[in-house]
DNA sequence: CTTGACTCTCCCGCCGCGGGAGGCCGTAGA
DNA sequence: TCTACGGCCTCCCGCGGCGGGAGAGTCAAG
């Protein structure tokens, strides 16, 4: 017989580990003194407590192998929490090696760059949203104010002609590159509450969610133009693929103020 | 000016986690009204929340975002800390491999062999320890009692006549293999509490620590000659080495009844 | 008989929120 | 103007796997 101390030196386990365990039933002591409270192990629950050990390194939860141990699991069973196991070790695998190339690039980028203004890209899963658009063809890059201003104005009278409610923010796509400044290809789109009629101009879909690059961008406008090239080199350098258009979501804007407009840029991306 | 929702659905986050990060001083409301005590959020918040979000995603806990955001950190604090977090995530990273490994060999144990008598290894950090010992070689197998039983005779009669104190439990150290029946090479090991003095037979000195592969066996004394088996086979279907002589613990010894003792097998090991 | 080392129970804390209770606030429709 | 209904507030509990500590009782050696 020993007390908590003896077995918890053989065990290689902290006194109160055994205690809590005691607790939740996983061992129970060969006697407990009923007026003292002492708990008296037998060198016998060793193996029971090394195949807790084991599975406990295999990932799971207390709870978990509690059931095990007590309830006594088939193979089967065993292989089917396993194989649930092994993909949730996967993916966290797999998180762990994107955090880990996050940190690489950031810190390469501080090594690099000392000064250059950092962006912050944070990755989002954002879901599909129903959205009216218009997409136009822009010739020369001064000229995307006026051309984009009257898509967003034929498409909110599309929607008002429609009875449909236009949901804030709005926001544009770029089926062009970032750095193409003659011949751009954009579309003006405004998030809609429910389906609608098309036009001509004007067409009516669901937009794909799924997972973004996001940074968002407010103050001097000069900067604005930095902000995509470094999403890109984020995205590269945390090996990803953008899969789709930009989109640049209007938080705020302002035409007079444009230091005081805030925007958020967002690509599509995929791993690899 | 945003309520808390309209930053949430802007943001991505759930109202419940913008006000826990106000209530730790991450993301405070622009304006919070003094009156009903509603909380109102500007666009221009949004970058601030972004790079929260970058950093979370490094690894970071909220309190040391706080302290990246609030108290402003210099390129060479950050780099720092991102080079401790790496570290970090590299441990975990390959904790996790370590577990993708051992559950994959669980697997594949369970695909195989469908009635072996199961045994659960457990990795354990060892500490050293102050033993003394006594090594003896063993011509055959069956004088292995015998020959191992005078040499604990020797040791604890060398501990005793020294004024040491032995400490439970008493351990064997075999410097051959377990497929080996001939010319066997043993250690008796008993660990002791202080320096003591040497002589031809008994050595005295400190027993290396480090990482164990670990069994336990108690009951049917058959089966306990398929715990070295089994414990190989696991070093080997997880990726590790054997670095050094396997150890015996004689937790529990009963020469009448063997069934009845307990006894930790440990095999010292490393990755790869 | 006295130490001092163990042991007991109970309760709080960690981290990053989620769930829910109970109550106030704001707006849109009848 | 009343009434819904949804949004917002604060406060408190819970998770998992223990660790730390208080306050009190127990055990073995000198």
């Amino acid at each position: 017989m020993l007390k908590i101390g003896d077995f918890a030196r053989l065990s290689q386990l902290p006194v109160k580990t055994l205690r809590y365990y005691d607790d939740l039933g996983l061992i129970t002591p060969a006697r407990v003194d009923s007026f003292t409270g002492y708990r008296y192990y037998s060198v016998e629950q060793l193996p029971r407590l090394n195949r807790l050990l084991a599975l406990k390194d295999l990932g799971f939860s207390l709870e978990q192998i509690a059931r095990i141990l007590n309830e006594g699991v088939t193979h089967e069973q065993l292989r089917g929490m396993l194989t649930l196991k092994r993909a949730e070790a996967e993916h966290r695998l797999k998180e762990d090696q994107g955090r880990m190339a996050r940190i690489e690039a950031r810190l390469r980028d501080i090594e690099l760059e000392d000064n250059l203004p950092e962006y912050d890209v944070a990755l989002k899963t954002i879901q599909p949203m129903l959205i009216a658009a218009c997409r136009i063809h822009i010739p020369k890059n001064d000229m995307v104010p006026a051309l984009l201003g009257t898509a967003y104005a034929q498409t909110y009278d599309h929607i008002r002609a429609h009875g449909g409610k236009d949901l804030e923010p709005c926001m544009a796509l770029w089926h062009t590159t970032a750095d193409t400044y003659t011949d751009e290809d954009a579309e003006a789109v405004v998030p809609i509450n429910r389906l609608l009629p098309e036009s001509d101009r004007v067409k009516v879909y669901e937009l794909a969610g799924g997972t973004f690059a996001c940074a968002v961008h407010h103050g001097d406008f000069a900067e604005f133009t930095q902000l995509h090239p470094a999403l890109l080199r984020w995205i590269e350098a945390n090996g990803y693929r953008i899969i789709g258009p930009s989109r640049e979501i209007y938080i705020r804007h302002d035409a007079e103020q444009p230091g005081n407009s805030v925007t958020e840029v967002q690509y599509p991306v995929e791993k690899e």
